[in-house]
DNA sequence: CAATAAAGTGTCATTCCGACACCAACCCTT
DNA sequence: AAGGGTTGGTGTCGGAATGACACTTTATTG
């Protein structure tokens, strides 16, 4: 830990000594924290570890961390979700910079948000090592104390993404490739926490292009199969980032 | 100069000594940049400033500046506007975080990237000061050389803009407290880049109550003079955060 | 008082949207 | 083999919203 202190000093001081003309530094601390969503069992679900040191012992919190020197912040945010949760993701966003001065009672941290998506079987695929990090699902509308303003940061991107989902594809990523239109109509009643009128979703969904069939089917217990459609990029970007999926 | 890196390697010090449990500090700078539109000439306009020392001497940017220790940053980012443009702004919303490593060639800095409206005529009330810093407005679609990835930020300050004139009061604040509805038609024309039928427009403004008549007229010119209108809070509220204009 | 220039106003045809209920297909049980 | 259970899948219709469209009004100026 001295180390550590004595190398981010060294490097400060490097900086601020190879550049003449830059002004000077001011030590505000960089951190990213990630808002990881998935579904399961039909509820809107957040990724939370436990924090084992101060400040908020015990708590929960979600992923985060600090950024490293040369790192990129995107690159940081999935280096941090690897190591605290073993997962992967391909929907990562930009949320929010957090700035309360005393959002870390330590020093000045700025949180630079993130949001992401993974499909619920990614779980299974990759499991979520508990580790020392204690990674679990809790659902997102009944979450546990939070630690530094997590909370805050759950809410604004519950927000985000009820947007998101509307007029990007951002609820498919929330699915396998491949799924049935009942599963992509229950993420879009998830998020937005209401039920959808099932023959009205369909309608949309399939006038708009978005998805296109398999050809295959999901069986599954004791009931009708159901067709297997994937998503369509062309869809959306023919609809031109207006809004495509009202309800 | 000097000791103002002096000053900075002691906070640095002092931030890394007090708290033995915090983790060490990655020098990163953080910025704040503002990209501060108005319309004026029927054009959106870009507020930039002249940059008189390296990098990109020479060369224009949107106002902007380093954030100070236990500064918020949307204090910053009024701090800088007041200093280099002497405009004060009633919209003020962050955009995004920009973090390319290389975005300053001297070192690493994060820009967190702002954005702000302001009515036309705020120009000749407080008079944009010339000053060192040469601030003046400049077309958003027909822009100089920029320094930085300004022109970047520019580009995402503006796609956010057309959408959140859609669904957010935004669109008022480039106007005066009273307008037409006329002038109010050319704003949202202005800013999404097609011309907007005029009775269509009038119809949705006022099925939604987002405006009210002052009971008092503009009489400019040679013609007809007409109705003022001020905005109605109510309107948006009450319309909770849909889409309300769509054209 | 004529010319000019923007302000202001209504209709109609089309499309979109929301509400609504039943049959189909499969599995399992008996 | 028949029947029950469960989810999958489909069409219509009435009302609302949308987009296209042109003329009259009201002021000023010469």
């Amino acid at each position: 830990m001295k180390d550590a202190m004595k190398d981010a000093m060294k490097d400060a001081m490097k900086d601020a000594m190879t550049s003449p003309d830059a002004p000077p530094l001011q030590p505000i601390g960089v951190a990213v924290d990630v808002i990881l969503f998935t579904i399961l069992d039909d509820t809107l679900q957040v990724l939370l570890v436990d924090r084992l040191s101060q400040p908020f012992d015990g708590l929960r919190a979600v992923p985060g961390g600090l950024v490293e020197r040369r790192e990129e912040l995107a690159c940081a945010a999935r280096r941090i979700l690897r190591a605290q949760t073993g997962l992967d993701v391909d929907w990562l966003e930009q949320l929010y910079t957090f700035d309360a001065v005393d959002r870390d009672p330590r020093r000045r941290v700025l949180s630079v948000s993130w949001y992401a998506l993974v499909a619920p079987n990614a779980l299974e695929d990759e499991a979520v090592p508990e580790s020392a990090w204690g990674a679990a699902w809790h659902p997102a509308r009944a979450l546990p104390a939070l630690a530094f303003d997590h909370a805050r940061q759950i809410e604004a991107a519950m927000t985000r993404l009820r947007y998101k989902i509307e007029y990007t594809p951002a609820a498919f990523h929330l699915l396998d490739s491949t799924f049935t239109l009942s599963e992509l109509q229950r993420v879009y009643e998830v998020i937005l926490a209401q039920e959808l009128d099932k023959r009205n979703f369909r309608r949309r969904v399939q006038s708009l292009d978005l998805v296109e069939e398999t050809g295959q089917l999901r069986r599954e217990g004791t009931r009708r199969p159901a067709r297997l459609y994937r998503f369509r990029d062309e869809g959306f970007e023919r609809a031109g980032g207006g809004v495509l999926l009202r309800f």
